[in-house]
DNA sequence: TAAGATTGAATTCTCAATCTTA
DNA sequence: TAAGATTGAGAATTCAATCTTA
């Protein structure tokens, strides 16, 4: 096994750094979130896609690719939302194995209350701190990086 | 309310690239340690740190720290890796309220088993997609974020 | 009083099994 | 058989309360 197996001083620093500023830029934006709106980032996701669907619903399915979470997980969590009345389950007429989710006003109203104040903390949190060529850098590593694993997932016969 | 509040859709690139990134890459990089060392990435973490410890102990605060955890956090996840036989907890002489966390024979076995083919994944799903460039201005980018919510933690007075 | 740590209850997430319809 | 979705059990995480000693 040759030392290319290791990383570097260098690496390390980028590794744990990256790792940490994930962790703490997360840790500090759910806090926020939750202390000003009473949602969880899981919520918060939620709603995010749904009221950006036409209509403010989904089908299941397409939530959970949206936003990359198990099925099981999604049912789970609908079902509390659900009981919170910030989003309702629907049948789907050309499906009848599917369901739909439907944002309730309320839902509506607790994303668009929301959201400005979370926006405003992911700038204040990462954007002011960045440069712009630093913004584009990021973009383009974090493309690097997902193109990387995609062609992971194509080769082991994986889904994304 | 000026619209310095919004994202503009660079920016709206960056931040979902960001997210998506952090998100796919811990995702696989979980399964594929749990998978070949049946170690959940907490066990790693804690492992990892142990490992680098004189005597291979640590204070449990000391592990919180580290590790940016929660102390019931800590407190449950150790009672669970102490009864797989991957540490031990002893008192400690000098303050009779702290704990001592050992790695025990096994646990050191554990990370010494995994360690190896868990880096070489962070290389193959993460460094070889990107240039030493890149992984500098990451460097850079992961400490200026950092900076930035150590100053607003310092500001509201809140614990990082 | 505060620091170090544990506990129990409530919440959330994962895994495997199941159910219904394409 | 596979796709869409739900369920229940078990594991992990958070929150508040507690306990002991500095």
């Amino acid at each position: 096994m040759s030392n290319d197996l290791w990383l570097t001083a260098d690496e390390q620093r980028a590794w744990r750094g990256f790792l940490l500023m994930g962790a703490k830029l997360q840790a500090r934006l759910n806090r926020e979130l939750q202390r000003r709106s009473g949602l969880s980032d899981a919520d918060y996701e939620v709603l995010v896609n749904l009221s950006e669907a036409p209509g403010g619903r989904l089908r299941a399915f397409e939530l959970c690719g949206a936003m990359h979470w198990e099925k099981s997980r999604l049912s789970h969590h609908l079902s509390r939302m659900e009981a919170r009345g910030l989003v309702v389950r629907e049948g789907c007429r050309t499906d009848a194995r599917g369901a739909f989710v439907s944002l309730t006003g309320q839902g509506r109203a607790a994303i668009e209350a929301a959201a400005p104040e979370h926006v405003a903390q992911v700038r204040r949190l990462f954007f002011d701190a960045l440069t712009p060529e630093q913004v584009e850098a990021l973009t383009t590593i974090s493309e690097a990086v997902l193109d990387r694993l995609a062609v992971e997932d194509r080769v082991s016969g994986r889904r994304p």
